[in-house]
DNA sequence: ATGAAAGCGCTAACAC
DNA sequence: GTGTTAGCGCTTTCAT
């Protein structure tokens, strides 16, 4: 005998009743309602949502397409989706999508495919025109963060804006002998993100008249700052300051500038876009891109599609997250010692 | 109509025979099973998990209990139960228990009542004999990450003895001023981890007959070491070597201790637990404790319990995961320079 | 080796 | 307001 039917039994109404009472759909009496409840509380029953999504097509699941877990900022993007799907009572799926990993096909045909959620949050993945389509086959909402998708609702920043206020940060305290360290071009993450941000430095020193071939490629990553540093820190005719395309590959430099003897932010300044919680231990200037608000974000967008999913589908937007300047401001002009 | 009678249809069989071609249970005739499986491709046919589950009672899915994500040794855990369930064909859902939040309660009492998932992985969380006596009487697998559980098949390391060979590394160097950097003796971590290795520690300076007076507290974080470091290192008769609790409080001392001019490990030997990938970077000495085979392997025992539901319980076990000091090691002699 | 029919646990029409 | 009935899409006896 089903779950719903003990309690039915047990409060003396009929199965039907006991969804309405449980689900609050429908009429029913306060005094029925009241002797159903307290019969579920008293076996302890809770729905199947199995059974109920059978019918109603309604999962209360999310998906979560995201490539990196062990990444500061997409571990922070989870932990806000994670949140705000709890509030709401719904679980996450997460499916790791590494970046061009056999599995990526997988995922999409099998995994996906399966539909076992209400809608899909991408978080760092640039979808090709076939991945999305095959995702809108399914008719379940998506939404993304980091980068404008074509036919779909997502948030980001704007990395080419982002990189110039970083950049043209720098300038303003005095700032010449700038360097840009950024991930390979080669190796592009999603939405190209190296080269945005590459971009916007390369647009804020023109702009100021500035020649800009202080340019390293590297691994976007703590590790890759780290290297890159040593790099750029070892010539006796280094910068004063640093430019890197996130924080992790920031505090990566920072690490090896105080190898090599060069005190942060005395002796060189270093920014970075991302507003890691580490900064200020790091003595980092970064740049706030709030990505735990970013994910909370994506998820009252995607339930604000949930919700409405007979009405006409708006046009899809790119909303741009405001991206400040944290308030752990520690850059210097250059040749300034303590604050 | 359903999908898999579109399928049945296109290939001129019953659903029953469909179904039997595309699980692989019971007996098809060869040719049959190509053009069902054919049929199935060309419509781009896939199961319905929520109709064959409240059928069958297999979810494919496993929940996942974690306390963090954004904490190294738990995302990397994270990473090695998500590819290995990927492997299977399961999809992961996740359930980000924060320490003591109201949202504990919930957790047990809504959320995994559900029954979503074919078995639990719980990853560094101590559940209480409620906890898992709730989660038994779903009859469903589960098994832990981190310590022992009554009851249930757990994996982890030895606490106690790896801070305690931690320690002894550092006294077969010649160190006898050792400071140990730990968490708080008062907001334990579930299995009392701060404790025990707090404990090993201890063992190990008693054993040597050293004053074991040098403990100093903190959180478990790389924040957290950092402020302890610089209490630590900030008095002129500090220590000449430091066994952090783990490598993210080592990390943060190291932090410190270069932010204060002193080199490590020339200056000051700092050894952690964790064997994390930028130990290197910072020049630190770390245990290995492989956190994403710890992953890999809790997905294997759960498996093995899936599969196996209607035998007789295996006495529950707790595997101790070996741990082994990582090759990077740069811990020195008191008073040595360059290697 | 295949098909017909029952039913997993629930919700949604539709009657009353 | 409440009960009756008919499925949701699949797997699984049980016949054949």
């Amino acid at each position: 005998m089903s779950a719903i039917a003990d309690v039915a039994k047990l409060a003396g109404v009929s199965k039907a009743t006991a969804s309405r009472a449980l689900s609050g759909k429908g009429y029913v009496a306060e005094p029925t309602r009241l002797r159903v409840t307290e019969a579920a509380a008293q076996i302890g029953y809770v729905a199947s949502p199995n059974a109920a999504s059978l019918v109603t097509g309604q999962t209360k699941n999310v998906g979560v397409v995201i490539p990196f877990i062990n990444r500061w900022f997409f571990a922070e993007v989870l932990e806000g989706i994670e949140e705000a799907l709890l509030d709401r009572g719904y679980d996450m799926t997460l499916y790791n999508l590494s970046a061009d990993s056999p599995d990526r096909g997988r995922i999409f045909e099998f995994f996906l495919a399966r539909k076992r959620f209400d809608g899909v949050i991408a978080v760092g993945v640039e979808m090709s025109a076939d991945e999305t389509a095959r995702l809108h086959s399914l008719g379940k909402p998506v939404v993304g963060v980091g980068g404008p998708l074509p036919g779909i609702h997502t948030i980001g920043i704007d990395d080419v804006a982002t990189a110039r206020l970083a950049t043209e940060h720098l300038l303003r305290l005095g700032h010449t002998a700038i360097v840009h360290i950024g991930g390979r071009q080669a190796e592009q993450m999603d939405f190209a993100v190296h080269g945005k941000r590459l971009t916007g430095f390369l647009e804020a020193m023109h702009a100021a008249g500035l020649p800009a071939d202080g340019v390293f490629e590297t691994e976007m990553s703590l590790p890759g700052g780290y290297e890159a540093g040593l790099r750029v820190l070892g010539d006796p005719r280094r910068p004063t300051a640093v430019f890197a395309a996130s924080d992790e590959v920031a505090i990566g430099a920072i690490i090896a500038a105080r190898q090599l003897g060069i005190l942060v932010p005395a002796e060189l300044s270093v920014i970075g876009i991302d507003g890691h919680e580490y900064a200020d231990m790091f003595r980092l200037t970064t740049l706030e891109q709030h990505p735990r608000s970013q994910g909370t974000l994506a998820v009252e967008l995607l339930m604000a599609e949930v919700g409405a999913s007979d009405q006409l589908p708006t046009e899809p937007s790119h909303t741009l997250i405001p991206v400040d300047l944290a308030m752990r401001v520690s850059t210097r002009a250059p040749g300034t010692s303590a604050s």
